[in-house]
DNA sequence: CATGTCCATATCATTTTGATAGTGACTTCA
DNA sequence: TGAAGTCACTATCAAAATGATATGGACATG
């Protein structure tokens, strides 16, 4: 889609889908919040094209989700480690993982888990400001201007 | 891309994907938990081609999140009203959205308003167990078998 | 020096997209 | 009564994106 005019909408939902806003970019941050960095091993974890691979990977770059880091000269090698914004990303997927548990958790799941407690996570987004669930109380939109 | 193989993937990240993997379907659903219902609402409301909200719409409904409903008979009239699991996506486009205020921000940006106390809203995603904001404590993914 | 690893790029068929125009079933206005 | 407007699409088709496969280049290993 036609991300230009979406990236200048006064809209943040809109603003993050102009860097974020298809399937290869949500998984391969997912990839890189469990510790991926290397190009083989997105790629095998993704079973994705390497021409797509490669022009994810530059784009997330150049959005600043994801750091290309040398970590090896001789033979030359890059990693890819997250951003602090790449990091603040992992929220928004396991939110949407937590959806995908709700309605399309047929058969078996991987599950996420805390690694301190053990416990299986039980993700809900709630607003800080009144404590309450999203989506529990209506919610209106105040347009700039 | 090909979402076949991702459906029956164990991830519940890529199974909500396989959903909702595009920028179109979350602004749909963006809209549509913002009350609008018609076609025309949505086609103005996004500058999207016709062609591609019908298959947006057609999608989203054969996957249960939008349901359409006849609102005329005369003349032959339908809507898109949200399901269940289409209202319980919210969640995951505030948390984009705030990702997106965060590190998309510049210039004059929509806010979120709780329509009751008239505060804006500020999501975050905790772990209803522990009570922490994800990302603040390590995640180990349990994968089944 | 042959093979393997890693990070890609080249090529090209297939698929998806998006812009534009048109259609059908009405309603409303003059 | 007839013209124009509304709404929810479909048809057509050029342009762009995707994805499969092959290849390259720089090295390390046996």
């Amino acid at each position: 889609m036609d991300m230009k005019n979406l990236s200048d909408a006064s809209c943040p939902i809109a603003r993050g889908l102009t860097c974020v806003g298809d399937a290869w970019s949500m998984l391969i941050l997912r990839d890189a919040s469990l510790g991926l960095t290397r190009f083989d091993e997105f790629r095998k974890s993704l079973g994705i094209a390497p021409t797509i691979l490669t022009r994810r990977l530059a784009t997330l770059t150049e959005e600043g989700l994801l750091e290309r880091r040398r970590y090896s000269e001789r033979p030359p090698r890059d990693e890819y480690v997250l951003t602090a914004a790449g990091r603040d990303f992992l929220p928004v997927l396991i939110l949407l993982g937590a959806w995908g548990r709700q309605y399309r958790g047929e058969g078996r799941l991987a599950r996420y888990i805390d690694a301190e407690t053990g416990a299986e996570i039980e993700p809900v987004a709630v607003d800080a400001v009144t404590g309450a669930k999203i989506g529990t109380r209506p919610i209106r939109v105040a347009t700039p201007e």
